[in-house]
DNA sequence: AGAGCTTCCGTGTCCGTGCACGATTTTTTC
DNA sequence: GAAAAAATCGTGCACGGACACGGAAGCTCT
């Protein structure tokens, strides 16, 4: 594999009789070369496998490609935090690979926000974006305008129907609800679930965790279909509601002792269950956060699965740069990412 | 975050009132330059923030680096097969940094083998190189000869007790025996286990297995001190031996549903338990060939616990890479992987 | 004081590519 | 067929740094 000549562009131009400017044109596409030409440097980078030194490339040129990232804005300890560090990952590997990226930040619940960010991103005129589809036609009204002036994007997190985005980092949410199944009931007999869910803002167009219930759901109708199951709804931004909810529930439910959630937000509910323990409990949530392992650590939490959304951020900020720097398209356009299961016993080195 | 003026060695020749030659040489420490000039030259860099551009560098002196992988063997379907899968994933963000990775293999029960693999990792002067500690003594004598020759090398997998090397990426083997034991019995009662052994050679002196050995036990012992632990051991060359092995020991204890095996061989013993099927039986092994994974897939083996070899070789590369090209020194040492559980639900985007 | 040595430093070339500019050739136009 | 326009091509510098080479200055020694 040691390469030990390396054909450069001048050993082109000597093979064709061409100057290195015409060569360059044509590897370029820059046009003003003729037909023959063409053909004959073609036939020269093709017989002496030429690849282009990509080190003298972005000397010369000296232009940073910028890579735009688009997202909720990353208050510490929610979901978007943990994807916000995964930008970091990337500037030792990669920023050293001519490459900056960016941060643009909207308020998730604000889809002006999300536009005037999303406007923001095309003055910066990005070498790619990356993105989490929130508001489903805002997003498709911007991702037409990547499309227009040649922009690349990837999703990651979710994904919306339509077709033009570069890559997809995402975890398969139906499995996920089935894995989260499994996890909670697997082994016991199971007589009664609780789901406790959040009212979804009107604005909030995207819902990951529709998926995630319904491959839920599937799991119970295969595995243990006359088990019961409850829902009850919490506002976030009421912890007093959250208890009084929870409190009146078991209550009348006293022997419901399965808890699960499909957002990220199992925290919210921890509090309450602390302070009224059950030793035949188990809860299972989704994602990392601080707020979630802490729980997991202490026993509140029996599972949570995870899907490494710093990794996604990564891989998709990677696809960009080898797009905009080699031209390089990934080998796929959706790759799902691993659905980590979190124990108390290997919370530690995660 | 703009860096808009990218200072350059001229700016700090410039503003020393020295030449770009004279710069070069502090920033190599090459010497034949003054204390004065050096003091200065330093200060210069501070004041204005320098940071060389990698790609003039690289492009200047045209040197690839060589990072040597040190490994045994991969036969296919074999743990280090995983491993070496890890190099691939370095090869489009990082050789596109310009290095070069190249594999050297040896026969894990040879240690002559070993030892010609090593010299000629030193012939072929790497600026770095990953492996894993086999052969205590042998790995030793190898690793006191990159450090005269000041060639940095990472461990791989597990770790011996010098200390020269640049980093080590591992799973953190006592944890993982004791997450094992807790995926294998949680939530059940669990009177009897049956612990799966293969008889080592005597050249090989490293064996992750001890730890985590211990670390099952130490879960036991806390969980469920009165369940039974019965040790069987079998030779992975003799598929109708491991058959004869296993036939006796539960036609003397059909009571035993839970086993376990503390390497990545488990795939060894699936033959027998898939012809002797048992609708109480919970297996825990690890590794995720792609035999354990098929087993996983068929409900043979209950959950496999995966350390990502491939992230570690990726890990490993990207350091020396790191410490070869920009000269940074990792920021820990120690680096624990995470330890992925593998159910039959989550294993298909792994 | 001049030869011989160190020590220190500047100049110049090269790495491989991008691109502006101007030169040359071919085609079009009248 | 000459002038004008278009198509095609070559030259040369720039990017930022590595390094060889040779020159200047200071020092020692006879």
């Amino acid at each position: 594999m040691v390469q030990n000549e390396k054909i450069t562009i001048n050993d082109i131009a000597r093979r064709t009789g061409l100057s290195k400017g015409t060569v360059d044109r044509v590897l370029h596409n820059r046009g003003e070369v003729s037909r023959k030409s063409y053909a004959r440097v073609m036939e020269a980078i093709q017989e002496l496998g030429y690849e282009p030194n990509i080190f003298a490339s972005l000397l010369a040129k000296g232009k940073k490609h910028l890579i735009a990232i688009l997202l909720p804005a990353h208050e510490s300890g929610t979901f978007w935090d943990l994807a916000v560090s995964g930008i970091a990952l990337t500037t030792d590997s990669v920023t050293s690979a001519g490459l900056e990226t960016k941060l643009f930040e909207y308020d998730q619940y604000d889809i002006d926000s999300f536009r005037s960010a999303g406007a923001a991103v095309l003055e910066a005129e990005p070498s790619g974006v990356v993105l989490a589809p929130m508001f489903q036609e805002a997003t498709t009204a911007l991702t037409e305008q990547f499309q227009e002036r040649g922009i690349p994007y990837c999703f990651i997190d979710s994904r919306p129907d339509t077709n033009g985005y570069l890559a997809y980092f995402g975890m398969p949410l139906h499995k996920s609800g089935y894995l989260c199944a499994d996890q909670l009931t697997r082994g016991q007999d199971v007589s009664s679930v609780l789901i406790i869910r959040v009212r979804r803002d009107r604005y909030q167009q995207s819902d990951p965790t529709v998926n995630r219930r319904s491959g839920f759901l599937d799991y119970m109708l295969e595995h243990a279909p006359e088990c019961k199951i409850d829902n009850v709804f919490i506002d976030p931004n009421d912890p007093a509601g959250i208890d009084q909810v929870l409190e009146s529930f078991f209550a009348g439910h006293p022997d419901v002792h399965h808890i699960v959630m499909f957002n990220s937000r199992i925290h919210l509910v921890v509090p309450f269950l602390r302070s009224h323990p059950d030793p035949e409990r188990r809860v299972v949530g989704f994602d990392n956060l601080k707020a979630n392992m802490e729980a997991l650590r202490d026993g509140t939490v029996s599972v949570l699965i995870c899907q490494r959304p710093e990794e996604q951020v990564r891989l998709a900020i990677e696809a960009l740069a080898e797009h905009a720097i080699l031209g390089k398209l990934p080998a796929r356009k959706d790759h799902f990412m691993h659905m980590d299961i979190l124990t108390r016993f290997n919370v530690e080195d995660y």
